[in-house]
DNA sequence: CGGTGGTGCAACTCGTCAGTTGCATAAGGA
DNA sequence: TCCTTATGCAACTGACGAGTTGCACCACCG
């Protein structure tokens, strides 16, 4: 399992994640298209979208000129493991509780 | 389902989510004894431990004179809920996609 | 072949936040 | 009671990051 912390950076940022959460329930969209829909400048959603491709949360294709990105949904499995990590961490600590009152 | 924006944030500050971590497989602990497990100073741990408290991920006890904190993983449900709610809106997508094919 | 729309790069501003130091306060222990 | 130890409050610093503006570049369309 590798470290969730770039993933939780990402998705720290209101803006990123509006970006992401844009992405995979409208589809791919371009740079451009998506600073239409929000609120902040073209350039600024195009940093939001090279640090969300760095992470791996998102999927850049070039389709003639234009660059048109695309959810990668899968990069949340790091924020998954992690939550289960320390949910397991959690329960071994319960246990080893348990066992002490238990002996 | 409340906004995860709060407790993502809180989580993604490497010292805070340390702090947390340390909480969950390790049992309570005051400000004070995290702050020597920790490359940090006492006010940076208190700190963090006030804003994972604020955000629900930690619940602070006093004992006497002093002030114990142990971690309440149920906060994290506010990230696993949100996973879940991308995770849905992107499966209905593909499914409305699948249908337009299908037709 | 002009021009229009889409990208990329760079510099700059500004706010936020992690971390520190300093001081005040109060509660246990010897 | 004195001293140690744990906490809290406040001010300050430094750095990182989001957002902006300006400019250059290039592909497509009329």
């Amino acid at each position: 399992m590798t470290d969730p912390q770039p993933v939780l950076a990402a998705l720290a940022d209101p803006t990123r994640r509006a970006v992401f959460e844009r992405l995979t329930s409208q589809g791919p969209a371009s740079a451009s298209l998506l600073a239409e829909e929000l609120p902040v400048s073209r350039q600024a959603i195009a940093k939001h979208l090279g640090q969300l491709d760095a992470v791996g949360l998102v999927e850049r294709s070039e389709q003639g000129r234009e660059v048109v990105y695309s959810a990668r949904v899968a990069g949340l499995g790091q924020v998954a493991g992690w939550l289960e990590s320390v949910g397991s961490a959690w329960d071994t600590r319960l246990e080893r509780l348990r066992q002490s009152f238990d002996a």
